[in-house]
DNA sequence: TAAAAATACTCCATAGGTATTTTAT
DNA sequence: ATAAAATACCTATGGAGTATTTTTA
């Protein structure tokens, strides 16, 4: 059975009439009377009562066409999505960033623009560190990541880099530095540092202790944790002080208080990543949205 | 676009491979090159990309195999429904009864032993008088309908009794006959009846009547009702007797006490009606079911 | 008798086959 | 060097056309 059985027993039964029913079709009378037996034939049934003049269709043929409908209905819907997904305008895109890049306006923002723009496009969102998201856009799992650079190499995967984010500091409220209006990192040479661990958050680990050694002092780090909420938390509990992107000075619980630092400083850099030549449409309109909101905030405010 | 392009895409995706693809189907590779290359030019959208060894499935035709797949089951689907209907084994039947068959036990039985043996079969069901229910019938809007012949004479229209069903007196329980454990007909001569109009109840009404007449007397109408059940409360409420189905006495309203009948009386007549050479397996099967059941209950109980 | 469907046949478009070339691993 | 897809070309099945017959309202 081809589609064309379906297209053609559709128009007989809509005109119940096989000439009729040909003349709209655009082809002669006979051909049509042989395709529909055809149709009978492989249905073994019959689909017509012949009554020499005129046809009836039976019971199992209204029953029949009721589908076939359907199922051309649904082909034509199969063949629209088909090319919309092709242009980028349907499908799904999954999207993973890391923790602080949760809280940055160039992520919020992205998802805000893309929905806007590709309402029919599924975001799957998901939550993970650099390392883990750059392997899971290697392996396919991810389409495309907002991660703090530099990624573990992997030719495959390529990086964009959308803002050079000010870090400030993170104090207890109680502690002797809280009250002043800035700090510079020197100013918190003798402190104890709570830190998130190198193997999860290279980027934002190594840029601290980067920008700590090039003014002269290698941070004491009393704790560290995973999780950027929890650094803040612990900050909050008195533990030590911290710097984080400026951006994560939305989280702003009791007893932290947030200082921008003045002079040589450490930078968070915001990158997205995506696979190298990444045929989905969908996938490379959602990175260009992303790309498109770059210059804008680029500089954090003062 | 037809079928055959959604089989040999469906087999390509799932192998990733034309050559394997091909064998499965059963054709040679270059012909299932071309339906593909085809399939892709009327779509209007790369479905695959060709990297010289092997071939990879793009997004959207990840998403359009999706689709092609369950447009396939539903055809098959559709076969099937389409051959059970035309057995009689899947469908519909819409069976039409007047309100005293409703309480018959071959009509009962007929729907407990038809949705039985077919329960894909959905029976549709309508009560109405048997003039109404004839025109249902010759207009298609019933399928088969239980009455109380004869019918309004039509052609189309084919009834086959069941069952010869015995009346009873309907007496109210203070009635000066109530405590016997018979009746005849005569006894009732000087009684004011209540009937049922014969405009809607033709075969009830002039069964009673003829009856009365054969015993030499014209009842006296006091009141006509077009239920039976509300003949039954008049009864109860002491405005007269009256003559009902046996079967009617399933109906038990407080105040009401029935007697059989002895000697000369009417009977009541259960027929099946359905149109003449029903195509629809499926209402066939019904008239059958029902038929089957006669003998067995052919005579009411003493 | 007229209108509709079925039959008989003819034709050609195209699905599918074989042989071969191209391409990337 | 080899496996896979693409290309070139051929074949023949069957979809569709024209002419005609059959059937019944």
């Amino acid at each position: 059975m081809e589609l064309r059985h379906l297209r053609y027993f559709v128009a007989v039964v809509a005109e119940g009439h096989l000439t009729r029913a040909a003349r709209r079709i655009g082809i002669a009378q006979p051909a049509l009377t042989q395709q529909i037996k055809a149709l009978e034939a492989e249905l073994g049934i019959r689909l017509f009562d012949r009554a020499g003049r005129g046809i009836v269709a039976t019971e199992a043929a209204r029953a029949f066409a009721e589908e076939a409908r359907a199922i051309l209905a649904r082909v034509d819907g199969a063949v629209q999505h088909a090319r919309q997904v092709a242009r980028g305008l349907a499908g799904r895109v999954r999207v993973g960033f890391t923790e602080s890049a949760s809280f940055h306006p160039l992520v919020t923002g992205s998802f805000h623009r893309f929905r806007a723009r590709y309402p029919e496009v599924r975001l799957d969102l998901e939550e993970g560190d650099s390392t883990a998201l750059a392997a899971g856009l290697a392996e396919g799992r991810v389409d495309a990541a907002f991660v703090r650079p530099p990624l573990p190499a992997a030719g495959t995967v390529r990086l964009d880099p959308l803002a050079a984010e000010a870090m400030v500091a993170a104090l207890p409220v109680g502690h002797a530095l809280a009250g002043r209006e800035s700090l510079t990192l020197t100013d918190l040479a003798a402190e104890t540092f709570i830190l998130y661990p190198r193997a999860v958050r290279p980027g934002l680990a190594d840029a601290v202790l980067a920008a700590c050694e090039a003014e002269g002092f290698h941070p004491v780090v009393g704790q560290t944790t995973p999780q950027l909420s929890s650094t803040v938390n612990f900050v909050a509990a008195g533990i030590g002080v911290s710097i984080v992107p400026a951006c994560m000075a939305e989280m702003r619980p009791k007893g932290v208080r947030y200082l921008p630092l003045v002079g040589p400083q450490p930078s968070a850099m915001l990158g997205i990543a995506w696979r190298r030549g990444e045929p989905a449409q969908a996938v490379r309109n959602f990175v260009a949205t992303a790309r498109a909101g770059r210059g804008a905030l680029a500089a954090p405010p003062p």
